[in-house]
DNA sequence: GCCAACGTTGGC
DNA sequence: GCCAACGTTGGC
């Protein structure tokens, strides 16, 4: 059977909320991407995010906001705990444990770039006019990533394409 | 803090 | 099923 090509995702995370620094100082790098409450983002995370794929941190609402680092995904979609605990502030009261209603991801840091990739970088590059994060009104907090749009950000942060190729 | 863009909710 | 009201996101 053919392996299927790695492919890659941007998640947004709130970098006061949990940041690339927060991810690479976890136990074993890894934390379960969860809190994720759109359907369309909770479909990609159950369905199209796999193993080994490559991930770009980026961080929102963040001065200024834009990419601060590389992870993997190391753990499929699984449901995401927080929807049936009432005591988390992600909590939804509609979630039915037989019929989980959002998803997350295992996720594993792999590097914090050297200086953050701001968003108006990526607006401003030839290459990068199609990325989904630089569109008007996408606020999506996981996103498809080409793998040509994935090459142009690495050379962007100085890094070699092959980082994950251990993976 | 503002507000444009977008998603969800709920009355009808 | 429509759509107005409301809530959230997130850059600026």
């Amino acid at each position: 059977m053919p392996k299927r090509p790695r492919h890659y995702w941007l998640l947004k995370s709130e970098p006061y909320v949990f940041s690339i620094d927060d991810l690479l100082q976890a136990p074993d790098k890894r934390t379960f991407w969860d809190g994720v409450r759109n359907y369309q983002a909770r479909n990609m995370l159950r369905d199209d995010l796999q193993v080994g794929d490559g991930v770009l941190y980026y961080h929102s609402n963040a001065k200024p906001p834009g990419i601060a680092g590389i992870a993997v995904v190391c753990g499929p979609g699984r449901p995401d705990p927080t929807q049936f605990d009432p005591a988390d502030s992600h909590f939804d009261p509609k979630a039915n444990p037989e019929a989980p209603r959002w998803f997350g991801v295992d996720v594993e840091g792999v590097a914090a770039l050297d200086e953050l990739i701001p968003i108006q970088t990526l607006k401003d590059h030839p290459d990068l006019q199609d990325m989904a994060v630089v569109q008007k009104g996408q606020r999506l907090s996981v996103q498809a990533v080409t793998a040509a749009e994935w090459k142009v950000v690495l050379g962007l942060a100085g890094l070699r394409t092959t980082i994950l190729s251990s993976k």
